[in-house]
DNA sequence: ACCCAGGCGGGCG
DNA sequence: CGCCCGCATGGG
């Protein structure tokens, strides 16, 4: 039996809870226990363990894994904990619907992922709903996804395919996971991902740059290259608008009025700045909770 | 039965 | 350009 010194990392404004429920990218096919409150992901050819101990205001993070630095790094990059959440609030909550919402699920982070990862999910998502999302990711990552072994040689997880390991698949195969019309995007995407483009060289931080780009994958429009720009390059200049966001900015800001997109946007971008991402994360959740 | 879901591409005016 | 339509599938 081996024995491993468990590392801590102490956080404040984290809530594994919410974060998990806010439907990014990661929560669609990691594991979640509220019990005892702890994730479990697979993160290349590791598994992630990470419990969090404490509250929403002040805890620690305990991470289990057999990888050490490696492990602690990537939790430290994958939920964001270099952020000052105090700076990012005030910065967001300048009005009552945001704060609001700060008050409801605080500690709720963005959390980083893979851009190919973060391209699949969301081209899943269009016209589709969480649960279907998480299921037809999760079909596909038993399918195509990699086996991870532990020191005894015993499957623990599937890793999540890249672009190439897709290529196997047919449009018929991915219907057949439940992708439904999503499926020829999925097939198209991940030949285009795999020969045409290179996703882990376009320029994360330059937001109109980076959303052209993404937007050239078919499958891939405004409000999912907004997803992709956020969730998968951590560019907080992107605020995407689904349906749930479009609905409540209308209501609580425009009067209940309808308004083009074009419109909403211009509003984050002057309301909330260059931390308009974690703005629409948390009226997005807001929305959807409340709903 | 009907409506909706983290939208998109294509066709039309 | 903007508008409008169809689209797979499963849950409420």
């Amino acid at each position: 039996m081996e024995s491993y010194q468990i590392p801590k990392i102490p956080v404040s404004n984290f809530s594994l809870k919410h974060t998990f429920e806010s439907a990014q990218p990661l929560t669609f096919y990691a594991d979640y226990n509220e019990i005892s409150n702890t994730i479990t992901y697979p993160y290349d050819s590791m598994v992630i363990n990470m419990m969090h101990s404490g509250n929403q205001e002040k805890g620690e993070l305990h991470v289990v894994s057999r990888h050490g630095n490696v492990a602690v790094d990537e939790v430290k990059r994958r939920f964001r904990l270099h952020d000052n959440m105090e700076r990012i609030y005030k910065r967001i909550g300048t009005d009552e619907h945001v704060k609001n919402a700060i008050n409801s699920y605080r500690g709720m982070r963005l959390t980083v992922n893979d851009p190919w990862e973060t391209t699949l999910v969301f081209i899943i998502s269009q016209f589709n709903n969480v649960k279907r999302i998480r299921l037809i990711t999760r079909n596909i990552v038993k399918r195509y996804g990699t086996e991870i072994t532990d020191s005894a040689g015993r499957e623990v997880a599937k890793s999540f395919p890249q672009s190439r390991d897709l290529l196997k698949g047919t449009e018929k195969d991915f219907r057949e996971l439940g992708a439904g019309f999503r499926a020829k995007y999925i097939k198209e995407a991940a030949e285009y991902c795999t020969y045409n483009i290179n996703l882990t060289k376009l320029p994360g931080n330059k937001y109109n740059k980076l959303k052209e780009s993404l937007m050239t994958i078919r499958g891939v429009g405004e409000k999912v290259a907004d997803c992709i720009a956020l969730m998968g390059y951590g560019n907080l200049e992107a605020f995407p608008i689904d349906v749930h966001i479009k609905r409540s900015m209308e209501k609580l800001y425009f009067k209940g009025k309808k308004k083009p997109i074009k419109q909403i946007q211009k509003l984050a971008e002057e309301k909330w700045g260059d931390y308009r991402g974690y703005a629409q994360q948390y009226l997005f959740h807001n929305a959807r909770m409340t709903k």
